[in-house]
DNA sequence: ACAAAAGTGTTTCTAATACACCCATGG
DNA sequence: CCATGGGTGTATTAGAAACACTTTTGT
């Protein structure tokens, strides 16, 4: 008895997400090239085959390092895809076989959420296109990334309610309360006035006010904030319990 | 260029657990049988090769309909474990190649919760020997089941976090209010005193009072409550804030 | 002066906690 | 009668929400 079983390749996925100047989020998304294949679908999240040798976790931090050349990302696995039809559509299956130089009939991927400030600078060793889109102007995408993506959203919002602090992957080093302020309304369900925002989050001795205010701005300036991680270590504190 | 991908088998590991009359958390194990195994490796979380036409999600639900005989059981994925160390035990190598009458030298397993009510018959069509372990009796395991299981813990108390209601699936139908708080307490972090948790319980018109007291108590016998699924959904509500 | 947002102070109200008290049952 | 836990009611308090008011800056 030997029984049709799964044998096959696998595949890690991450899906960065940044957060804009116009308030939105946004994901990192490559470029990928085939002859032949809409335009459309020449996007992609940036992925790569596991090395036999290789664990999900490392492999995923690999391609995070290839695709931004940062050192240090948060990073956070999420979910395995493995639906048998994920990887059936002919463009899909010949761009796997120039890619990775072996047939491919079947392949799972796992899905790992990662953040990013979106001003850092992109410095890709492996792509020589990787662009930021807003959540809501992501083109159709190959294989079944579309979906990921969907799913990586309930998945942020899930994290950033479990741990505060990783919010502030999004934000620049030095920020106002009201940006903190829109991330925090992309970002979650619970809706709060902006001025009880505001007295909350300079009760917290973890974010720290500086000295340096905005400039250029219509109104009265704001004052900048920065996140003192080893602080919030501390006394660990949901912003709303 | 070709380097080395992964090609490999995928695998499906669940666990269920359950909560005893002692209130303490158990997990179900399974009898595997390999010669020149020591006994204390005989056992190991229920789990299978997944097919190639089968989605990671319906393996896991075949593993539980097998292990079981139960048709609806509640099921979460929670991790993909693929550390390439993972299968490199010779008694593990052996026993797969025995099982599964193939040899296999990497294998990646997708990790799933369960909860099953631990008076509940199991009536398993693939395994003779099933039982339930307590938490921490839970003896050495095969591969890296011991760390699937710590891990588990962590992963059911976020779940019950988030979705209040699947605490019910380790009650019997008919409860009182100690077993539900004894349940809590063994789940989650919070404490809180009985007292004010059985006023919450009884504020919230989900948790209805049956007709049924205990019997054979040496105190005041306690009320039986049970759960309305339906009118939960109506005004999902955490039970903590 | 006005608009627009920063930032602070005050009040209200809900809900969590602490705790007192009565009830029921077995020994 | 006592011990044990079931179950209810009340007072206190913390903190979320609503909102008024002052400050600062550009136009």
């Amino acid at each position: 008895m030997s029984p049709n079983f799964i044998h096959t390749y696998v595949s890690v996925d991450c899906v960065v997400f940044g957060f804009d100047h116009e308030n939105r989020l946004n994901i990192l998304l490559v470029q990928r090239h085939v002859d032949d294949v809409p335009v459309e679908m020449q996007r992609k999240l940036p992925g790569s085959l596991i090395f036999s040798d290789e664990d999900v976790d490392d492999a995923a931090e690999r391609v995070l390092h290839e695709l931004t050349g940062i050192k240090k990302m948060v990073l956070k696995q999420f979910k395995c895809f493995a639906d048998p039809e994920r990887a059936n559509n002919m463009h899909d299956i010949k761009w796997m076989g120039e890619e990775y130089k072996q047939d491919i009939d079947r392949i799972i991927t796992v899905a790992y959420l990662s953040l990013c400030k979106i001003d850092h600078k992109i410095n890709s060793s492996k792509y020589d296109t990787v662009d930021w889109f807003p959540f809501d102007e992501i083109p159709s995408l190959p294989f079944d990334h579309n979906k990921i993506i969907k799913e990586s959203l309930i998945e942020v919002r899930r994290w950033i309610e479990m741990d505060f602090s990783i919010i502030f992957e999004l934000l620049p080093k030095k920020f106002t309360i009201r940006q903190l302020y829109q991330l925090y309304c992309a970002l979650s369900e619970k809706k709060i006035d902006i001025k009880n925002f505001h007295k909350r989050i300079s009760s917290f001795n973890y974010i720290i006010p500086m000295d340096e205010i905005e400039t250029n701005v219509s109104h009265r300036a704001a004052r900048y904030y920065k996140f003192d991680a080893k602080m919030f270590k501390k006394n660990n504190t949901k912003l709303i319990k």
